[in-house]
RNA sequence: GGCGACGUACCCAAGUGGCUAAGGGAGAGGUCUGCAAAACCUUUAUGCCCCGGUUCAAAUCCGGGCGUCGCCUCCA
């Protein structure tokens, strides 16, 4: 397997630190809100990069963090008048309803800031100890030029950042790229006990500790949204190499920005969509698969428009294979066909070379309407059991590994519907196609598409 | 200003040195059907932003433009 490293921009050959294991860490979210589209497409994204490696047979240790204490979730909870505690909670539960439902995979770990604050603070003492931090009067922070390396992961030299003069004014730090590891609380902040007063950690030292607590140093990949490289992941790697020595991560991945309108999806400019905004109106796979459809390292633009286009590409993958499955029961009518087997396993092996390639989930995708084509071709014509059953194994099982399920399984109608799809079926029968018409629509307006074939009718939910 | 990414048909999107440039959507024509839907067949880029160059050979490499976007500040 191949993947695009970071830190060296190039495609680099896979090699685990131990054999047939993968440790991977994702940047979680920080829980204060409910989680917008561009925020899901990177969760989404690792989702689909763990389900690769298992199911190319990696153990897989994936931990995905929950920032639960943070200058935003203060403010949230000051606004509400509820707890930090309480702002988070809230805020993780639905995190997990959108994450689900996407078909996002549970994690091996959740650990949560608020929950390693023992590590936290011994670790920071090792900085501290080793003349990598300071301490000031409102905290303590990271001295940047202690950390030859810093900059390596987003290319950027500190004396170009120094000039670009974006940082914050604070007297206090001895470089304005230093950034604090323990922030002393100010009046009416929630707090924690520490050497250097209470007070809470900073934003980047939560991942360094809690990835090297669950993954040890260094581990296989870290993975994160794109404006994660900088500063924060920079700001990983100089914590924790600083602290350990040795290198921190041997994969970054990164996944591309969702856009909307060809900009960042941004909640300064206003012009997000939460998960939840989404999901009433598509199915959640429609939007795992629209995310998939391109590679994961492009941005992407979200549109309503491409939604619709994703949803019908996805239509036709899950007619084809509730159409074999259809086929199932008449089986012995079939001539054998030992051409779809060979087909669908070139399609499969074919799809694994896409996928090994950086994980190219467009070009795997082709293949598998590749195969839906062939199937299709082949249903009219009449396949063996064995056949079609690996037909529609075969699409179904390379659309599990990107985590869509085809979900077509039958359903009952209740009893009115029913009755009035016989009622059509006798109208046709004495030809009476302005009923039969009639009936259709109303069933379609209660979101029931019905279609004639030569095995009888078919329907199902729009 | 520094650094970086991208620009492929009407739309989306792979391909990054060499068979006739994947795949999906949309459109057009056809088969099937009472009609519709689904499905199938045919069709839609002699060309991959522009201009140079390297090469037997470039969408793919190099140089220069133009355009779009991102990071440099919390952000997936």
């Amino acid at each position: 397997m191949r993947i695009y490293n970071t830190m060296t921009g190039t495609k680099e050959e896979f090699v685990p630190l131990k054999k047939d294991c993968v440790g991977m860490y994702v940047c979680g979210p920080t829980v204060y809100n409910y989680i917008h589209i561009g925020n899901a497409r990177s969760f989404v994204v690792f989702d689909m990069v763990r389900r690769y490696f298992e199911y190319r047979g990696y153990d897989v240790t994936f931990v995905q963090n929950f920032t639960d204490i943070d200058d935003k979730i203060i403010r949230k909870a000051n606004e509400e008048g509820a707890s930090v505690f309480e702002v988070s909670e809230r805020y993780i539960g639905e995190y997990f309803k959108d994450a689900d439902a996407l078909g996002i995979e549970r994690a091996t770990v959740y650990p949560r800031a608020t929950r390693v604050m023992e590590d936290i603070i011994s670790f920071i003492s090792d900085l501290v100890g080793k003349g990598y931090a300071y301490g000031t009067q409102d905290g303590v922070y990271f001295s940047v030029e202690k950390f030859k390396d810093y900059g390596k992961l987003s290319k950027k030299n500190t004396d170009d950042l120094i000039s670009g003069a974006r940082v914050d004014v604070n007297e206090q730090k001895k470089n304005p790229l230093d950034f604090a590891l323990w922030k002393l609380a100010k009046p009416g902040e929630p707090y924690w006990e520490s050497p250097w007063g209470q007070g809470r950690p900073g934003w980047h030292i939560e991942c360094s500790v809690m990835s090297s607590k669950y993954l040890g140093n260094p581990f296989d990949i870290h993975g994160g949204g794109p404006d994660l490289v900088f500063p924060h992941h920079e700001n990983e790697i100089a914590q924790s190499e600083a602290k350990s020595g040795v290198r921190f991560v041997n994969y970054w991945m990164h996944a591309g920005y969702l856009n909307i309108d060809n900009q960042k999806m941004s909640k300064s400019l206003g012009n997000f969509f939460t998960v939840r905004e989404i999901l009433d109106r598509y199915d959640p796979m429609t939007v795992r698969f629209f995310m998939l459809s391109a590679h994961y390292r492009n941005p992407i633009n979200f549109s309503f428009e491409l939604l619709d286009q994703a949803q019908v590409g996805l239509d036709r993958i899950k007619n084809c294979v509730f159409r074999l499955r259809e086929l199932k029961g008449r089986a012995g009518e079939c001539a054998g066909d030992k051409e779809v087997l060979q087909y669908a396993e070139e399609q499969r092996q074919n799809f694994i070379s896409s996928m090994d390639d950086d994980f190219n989930t467009a070009e795997a995708i082709s293949h598998i309407f590749n195969m839906v084509s062939f199937a299709n071709t082949r249903i009219d014509d009449g396949s063996g059991q064995a056949a079609i059953d690996c037909a529609a194994d075969a699409v179904t099982e390379l659309m599990g590994v990107l985590g869509i399920s085809l979900d077509i399984k039958k359903e009952l109608l209740d009893e009115e519907i029913e009755r009035q799809i016989e009622e059509r079926q006798q109208a046709r029968r004495r030809k009476d196609y302005a009923a039969a018409d009639n009936i259709r629509d109303e069933l379609k307006a209660k979101g029931i598409i019905l279609e004639d074939t030569p095995q009888g009718v078919r329907w199902k939910r729009r």
